[in-house]
RNA sequence: GGAGGAAUGGCAGAGUGGUCGAAUGCGGCAGUCUUGAAAACUGUUGAGGGUCACACCUCCGGGGGUUCGAAUCCCUCUUCCUCCGCCA
């Protein structure tokens, strides 16, 4: 969520930076600063009650001790009186607060001023493209036939033992995820970033620090029996670890990887864009996690969007990255890199890695601050990065590598798998 | 799952109704000394709200209660520890 002071101390700025999302600001910041002052006008009026009161709390226990009873108990009037006011006070400050905090997570994230402006993913802006797109031929297959051809994955089996949208990989193809996300990790390793294991579900609390929650709890899965979700991402353990921390400013950078299957409720539509790999309700992410100085936040964001490069670079893949428009952005990120790959034979991109800064977006909800080099505390920038989704990028393997023979294994893959042909 | 015990500042650990935002030690920071460092000594050192700055307010695991007044008493929840049971 936004920063308060940042709404406070806002001279139009903001109003302007949200057009970017196509989203009229200013309602929502004028009901914010009417809400706050609010809180604020009855917090200092509870204050004075709750010091008057504390002050005669004190001279009575001063007139007991010298055996002025008389007098004491006289004073004890004035206090039951300032005891019903700061009750009804503190209810309406209750009220006032958690009607701003509920105010304040209908406000997205301000865009960077590097976001273009635009309603949808078509005007999502190419910075880069690598790699060549191979020439398959016409009995090029996607992956869905060949998952069948090659006896790869069952997706029926998936229906069968849970529902659609939870695939069942088999024999080689199992290995070849499992040799993904022990390279993904080496790179991610390599690249200093700490490998972790997290729990799979996380309480409330967790959900609403990376903010899937107030609004969101229809995406994730809940437990019927504990308050407890299923993580849609590994960002959520990971960023919510340093919940309620204060950083040292020589902690900076921290830098955390993680393999976790993710899932998603999402029931997203049907067709040839969702057939196969290409959405499920449960699959397999390796994440990348950074908590940054604020100064040094878009230096890391550059960081990771190379150090995926490099790990599609050496799959062989042929890539672009698109810098998110406003419109696509997502709603807590202040600047997004999406990362595509080139399927040839589904003749269209596909999405497999998602780069952000969050600034103090997450950070604020988090309590996750450092101490600066004047000893103030502020808000800690968070960043994340998958790296990578697994099943596009498997399915941009079984595509753009298939051959008459069967399908070949990238290079850097075969120590891993330790076969080089899948058939 | 059963029986006990515990939860206090970065850490350790006092504190059982007012003089407690909280002793003491360690750690951190600043200074004295030193060519420099260490040691020693001195000072300083929680978070949030509020204010131009003070004042002032809140916070001793969470929530509720008793009381003029709660870290301290009561209820409840959560978590941790010990013992027993079960189990990968």
């Amino acid at each position: 969520m936004l920063q308060l002071q940042v709404i406070r101390e806002d001279q139009g700025d903001l109003v302007k930076a949200f057009k970017k999302r196509n989203l009229d600001a200013a309602p929502l910041l004028e009901n914010v600063k009417k809400l706050d002052e609010e809180r604020r006008s009855l917090q200092t009026r509870l204050d004075a009650v709750l010091a008057e009161s504390n002050s005669l709390s004190k001279s009575i226990g001063e007139l007991f001790k010298k055996g002025e009873v008389e007098k004491a108990n006289a004073m004890k009037a004035r206090t039951s009186e300032l005891k019903e006011e700061s009750k009804s006070l503190n209810e309406s400050l209750g009220q006032a607060a958690s009607d701003l905090e509920a105010a304040l997570y209908l406000i997205p994230n301000v865009p960077h001023e590097s976001v273009p402006a635009g309603t949808s993913d078509t005007d999502n802006e190419e910075i880069f493209r690598e790699g060549d797109i191979p020439v398959l031929g016409e009995h090029a297959l996607p992956h869905w036939e060949l998952a069948k051809k090659y006896d790869l994955i069952d997706f029926e089996w998936g229906v069968k033992i849970t529902g659609s949208g939870f695939p069942v990989y088999k024999g080689k193809c199992a290995r070849l995820q499992r040799a993904l996300i022990a390279y993904f990790l080496d790179k991610n390793t390599e690249a200093g970033y700490t490998e972790l294991q997290v729990p799979h579900l996380v309480n409330e609390a967790s959900g609403f620090g990376t903010g899937q929650l107030p609004d969101k709890e229809g995406q994730m899965y809940e437990l019927a029996s504990d308050p407890l979700f299923l993580i849609p991402t590994a960002e959520v353990p990971v960023t919510n670890l340093m919940r309620d921390t204060i950083l040292d400013n020589s902690d900076f950078p921290v830098r955390y990887t993680a393999y976790t299957p993710c899932f998603r409720r999402e029931a997203g539509s049907y067709g040839a864009h969702v057939r196969g790999l290409n959405r499920l309700h449960q699959f397999d992410k390796v994440e990348i996690v950074r908590v940054e100085h604020p100064d040094k936040s878009y230096e890391a964001l550059d960081g990771m969007v190379e150090h995926v490069k490099t790990i599609l670079r050496e799959l062989q893949l042929p890539f672009r990255i698109l810098r998110l428009c406003g419109g696509d952005l997502g709603f807590t990120s202040a600047l997004t890199y999406d990362f595509e790959v080139f399927s040839t034979a589904q003749d269209r991109w596909l999405e497999i890695s998602s780069v952000s800064n969050f600034e103090t977006y997450q950070a604020n909800r988090l309590k996750l601050r450092f101490r600066d080099e004047d000893k103030k505390t502020r808000l800690a920038h968070t960043l994340n990065g998958s790296a990578l989704a697994l099943p596009r990028v498997l399915a941009g393997i079984m595509e753009n590598y298939q051959t008459e023979e069967g399908i070949r294994v990238p290079e850097v893959l075969i120590p891993y798998t330790g076969f080089d042909m899948i058939n």
